[in-house]
RNA sequence: GGAGAGGUACCGAAGUGGUCAUAACGGGACCGCCUCGAAAGCGGUUUGGGGGAUAAUCUCUCUCACGUGGGUUCGAAUCCCACCCUCUCCGCCA
């Protein structure tokens, strides 16, 4: 949620980030005339509750000395009845301004590059270089199936389309990765593991931006305010929801392990086959909370954490800073990494990593003091994927492919797979 | 699912129609005194939101908030209604 105060002030700055960003402005010219005419209501209302405050007490005064108070109260009455009405009307006007407010996204950080799509996403830097083959690459769904790990045909029996099931060598891969990825956050880089619940309600959706805009892309589970997760960042952000951080104990680091449920609308006839895009995939996830002032610095190292699992499984990658019209809703700005994918020759979204400044602690209300006697300021938050892991499973097949069927395991994986160095298929099951 | 208890500040807790909700009392935290230093002791400070005034992030002032939303009343933490959450016991259960 944007300031309200910082819209009234700079309405100039918040029009050119919105145009950037390809927004419509109509809703920030609603916004600023609601913000007025809520503050002309507030003004009138609280002259007549003080008028009732005031006179109230009087009247338990009177009516101790025995004094006749029929006519005060037959006054007061009325000033009640007004009140009343005002209390409605700036109820509503109040609701109204919120709703909207909600509905604005956030504004892009000054260093973030103009651009209307994902074409126009500058290359920060690349590591490693696509992986050469002697041999024509296949697709990992195909290797999946030709090992036996992955069943397809199963998982569209069992729920339908977009879901995967792992079989075998396929599960203890997925699992070996989680538990790889959360030691290395955990261990080398600070993070405190997380096990969140991965149901969330309306008002931790809310918090992380995901509602009231993007409803449509969640899973709701019937006659219950609860949703399914679409990612840990909404569960582990919203830990700290309505609550006073000391400013000693920041930054935090939160790293969880869940999985994540999408809809996926409007996704219709993209990325059908394979591991790519699922209803339901497993991610570790990186989340932050910061003091203002550190969240740039705080950005660029969980970036390099999140790269460094690609660097340590030797997965040739690049990362991109996402434009102002491909920018997310919450984002002030956003880094994706992307994992090389030799089946279809091009990098893929493997982590995004974003920060959100104050966007997400000013709805979900994360605040923290500088000492013990200072103001409350809001938090900045910060979340990246630490990764995929169902596409970091496509990766390490397609990449780590060889001319004879066969397929190498990463040597940072091994120890967490029995030492196994390469799999054959048809593999038996463990 | 059944029965009961409860939600008030950083924590515990009092307040059951008006006389201070910056909320009694206890604890914690912070500052000061004492001390070579500390503990103890003594004194003090400690909720947040939204308006208005102002050049002002200083200050002054008003207002809201006792789980949430309604209702009754001149006036509600207190009375009434609905809902949410927590705890205890019983039942069921991984």
């Amino acid at each position: 949620m944007l300031n309200i105060k910082f819209i009234r002030e700079n309405s100039d700055k918040a029009r050119t980030a919105f145009r950037s960003r390809g927004m419509a402005e109509n809703l920030l010219d609603e916004v600023i005339s609601l913000d007025e005419r809520r503050r002309a209501i507030i003004v009138e209302l609280e002259e007549g509750q003080h008028l009732r405050n005031t006179t109230s007490s009087q009247i338990g005064q009177l009516k101790k000395e025995g004094t006749d108070i029929a006519e005060l109260s037959q006054e007061m009455r009325q000033v009640g009845e007004k009140i009343k009405e005002l209390e409605k009307e700036s109820k509503e006007v109040e609701d109204n301004l919120n709703q909207k407010l909600l509905l604005l996204p956030n504004l892009p950080h000054p260093d973030v590059p103009y651009g209307q799509t994902g074409e126009d996403n500058p290359v920060v830097h690349v590591w490693g270089a696509p992986t050469k083959f002697s041999f024509e690459p296949k697709p990992h769904f195909e290797l999946g199936e030709n090992f036996g790990i992955l069943d397809f045909e199963a998982s569209a029996k069992i729920t339908g389309a977009r879901f995967a099931l792992y079989k075998g060598f396929g599960a203890r891969l997925e699992r070996a990765l989680i538990n790889f990825m959360l030691d290395l956050h955990t261990k080398e880089h600070g993070y405190q593991e997380i096990l969140p619940p991965f149901m969330v309600n309306s008002a931790a959706m809310t918090g992380t931006g995901q509602l009231p805009k993007f409803k449509e892309d969640l899973f709701k589970c019937e006659s219950t305010d609860y949703y399914l997760i679409p990612t840990a960042e909404v569960p582990v952000t919203n830990i700290h929801r309505e609550e006073i951080l000391r400013g000693d104990d920041l930054p935090i680091y939160y790293t969880a392990y869940t999985p994540c449920f999408r809809a996926e609308a409007g996704a219709y006839g993209k990325d059908t086959r394979g591991l790519i895009r699922q209803h339901q995939f497993n991610k570790v996830e990186l989340v932050k909370f910061t003091k203002p002032e550190d969240s740039y610095a705080e950005l660029e190292r969980l970036l390099n954490d999140a790269e460094e699992v690609l660097k340590k499984l030797e997965i040739p990658y690049r990362v991109v800073v996402l434009c102002t019209g491909d920018l997310g809703f919450a984002s002030a700005k956003t880094y994706d990494i992307e994992a090389w994918m030799p089946a279809s020759g091009g990098y893929r979204e493997i982590s995004s990593c974003s920060n959100f400044e104050d966007f997400q602690a000013r709805r979900a209300m994360i605040r923290f003091k500088r000492t013990p006697d200072s103001k409350p300021e809001f938090v900045h938050t910060l979340n990246g994927s630490g990764l995929a892991i169902g596409r970091t499973v496509v990766a390490i097949l397609e990449n780590y492919q060889l001319e004879d069927g066969r397929v190498a395991i990463p040597k940072a994986l091994q120890p967490y797979l029995d030492g196994i160095e390469i799999i054959c298929p048809p593999i038996k099951p463990i």
